[in-house]
DNA sequence: GGACAAACTGGAAGCGCTTCCAGCGAGATT
DNA sequence: AATCTCGCTGGAAGCGCTTCCAGTTTGTCC
């Protein structure tokens, strides 16, 4: 036998019959449901104990339609992907949420063709309440598939082309002007960027915040280079910056992956930071506080965006009509800027 | 309304009508059960393409007993903890696994009490067919819950003060084993060792490692002080050890972080890696490349432990009695050591 | 061509719970 | 004392599926 053979739990039926009501009586006692004598709840809550009765999950799903589970998709043609702390942090935030509830987290890795059509299949059989949904890319078919199972579902981050109804998302435009407004403040001119990919919004939204701070300034972007979030992409980025613009005096990357991948090179080419190049990083996941030197960076709180994702998420389904999201970002002050 | 009103799903008996055979007739095709006439699958897999009809999961599991679902729980006091790495390479490996079944991952946090009761209680409602477990120290309450429990349940890594009958782990003495011998073989003498914590059978088996290998080769163990796997618990070790033993001229780090904590307090004091002393950690998850030097390390393959515990744990849930797994480990040479 | 086995079929009984509804008695109202 | 509430109760009908079983059809063999 796979498993030591468990004791059959004992049903609502048998709980009912020991505590010498209806079933429905004892049903409504566990669902403190109005109209229950206090003799009939003390006797069920009697049994229940005595019995060590727990209402069979899957039976009461079937009779409510509701499964008490919630989705997290992950999307994303890389699986490597979610190795990102990022995530990691999501997710976090979203069980922290989740303990205040009844309800348990499954967990979609969704980027292959077969993940995602096995997410499908998980949403039109009503496998769960509700869907969380990140890292979207573009015309993400998921969520044509999520619209389709008519499914209450948020959004972690913005998709490219579409403002969904309920999202969470950092405030990447204001993080990214807070980043290049440091950087202005310090006196620098040549302030260059780094950006994420531009197919995302959040590589769009940073780039956005830096060139709306230097223009605010009175300053011209003085260069930009599209990089992918990653190290070694910052790294290109800041090699082929450094070609066309020997002169630079500031960058602010769009990511700390990528601003340590600009730290090296720059190192590298005998430029010292911050002296020589300021450089601003951003999101704060840890890596910041280990790069030489330590990365003054935007702070967003990722825990908080799955917090309220998952908030979210939960009013949704309660029926209400949360607002969509945008959390705060920091500046966070170390010694590359 | 929270999300668009789904058009309600078709049930079997709408596709038996539709076929015009009856229900048993109907869920016959749907599972691929025998005795089903050729014409009887044809009308009923039309209906079923024609209506769009996915099976309700609740209904199925209700009925079958089993819910599709199994869960990763990660039993520890700090939520943080989650946020290494390895846990996120643990779950690429499960979810990988799982694609090949039709299964899906709930994934539990189960580190406070209120997180544990839920576990307790999703297992006893059945609402998982299985369960994997990870990072247990001592004797964490979740190993009863569990065994009480009576569901299948495969285990990462071993606890402490008992052997799972069912467990992946990987080859965490032969690792340690290995890293010392190297450095022995680098002509090295005064070895000393950064363990992990010692309250756990991962920290223990590193350290273990270490020893045999310096016994079986004639030397002493040189020193040891204990970390925690964390470099800055990595850093104090490699203070104390610095002081009380400044001659040593290796070290057997049990964890990457803890070798990067141990690599900073080293170049701080003036040593240089590996001329003066040669150091090498243990896991090789992304961090081992980005110390300077890179790090030689014990590269262990955690996606691998993750697809290793989901096969075993389908394999128990489908009632073969699978055999525990030790995953070998490999040495990475890189310039540390 | 009749007997027998094999293949197939639909009815019905579950799986364990929620919830609607009609009925019942006790307290309040005149 | 007769009536009207109103709170409480259990019966029964689901939720959507699987599966056992007995009965019917079909095919096969002598």
């Amino acid at each position: 036998m796979a498993a030591q053979r468990p004791r059959r739990q004992p049903t609502l039926d048998e709980v009912a019959e020991r505590a010498g009501v209806s079933r429905s009586a004892a049903s409504r006692v566990i669902n403190k449901a109005p109209h229950v004598s206090r003799a009939t709840r003390d006797a069920v809550e009697r049994a229940i104990k005595e019995m060590g009765y727990l209402p069979n999950r899957t039976a009461r799903a079937l009779a409510t339609r509701q499964t008490g589970i919630v989705a997290l998709a992950v999307s994303h043609d890389d699986p490597e992907l979610f190795a990102d702390p990022f995530f990691a942090q999501v997710i976090v935030g979203v069980s922290a949420a989740l303990e205040e509830t009844d309800l348990h987290l499954l967990l979609c890795l969704a980027s292959s063709g077969r993940g995602r059509s096995r997410l499908t299949n998980l949403l039109h059989t009503r496998g769960v309440d509700g869907i969380m949904l990140m890292a979207l890319h573009g015309d993400d078919p998921l969520t044509h598939i999520v619209r389709r199972a008519g499914l209450p579902a948020v959004y972690g981050g913005r998709p490219l082309n579409f403002e969904p109804q309920w999202y969470v998302d950092s405030d990447n435009l204001g993080g990214a002007r807070l980043a290049t407004e440091h950087l202005i403040g310090l006196g620098r001119t040549r302030i260059v960027t780094i950006t994420g990919p531009m197919s995302t919004d959040v590589g769009r939204a940073r780039h956005r915040g830096y060139r709306e701070a230097m223009i605010m300034a009175g300053l011209t972007p003085y260069a930009t280079a599209e990089g992918d979030f990653t190290e070694t992409g910052g790294a290109a980025a800041m090699k082929s910056l450094l070609d066309s613009h020997p002169d630079l005096d500031a960058i602010f990357a769009a990511s700390d992956d990528t601003a340590a991948g600009a730290l090296r090179v720059l190192l590298d080419a005998g430029r010292s930071v911050p002296a020589d190049v300021a450089v601003v990083g951003f999101d704060d996941l840890g890596m910041a506080e280990r790069t030489d030197p330590p990365l003054t960076t935007v702070h967003q709180s990722v825990q908080a965006l799955g917090r309220e994702m998952t908030r979210m998420l939960v009013d949704l389904i309660a029926g209400h009509e949360p607002s969509s999201i945008i959390l705060p970002t920091k500046l966070v002050l170390r010694d590359s800027a």
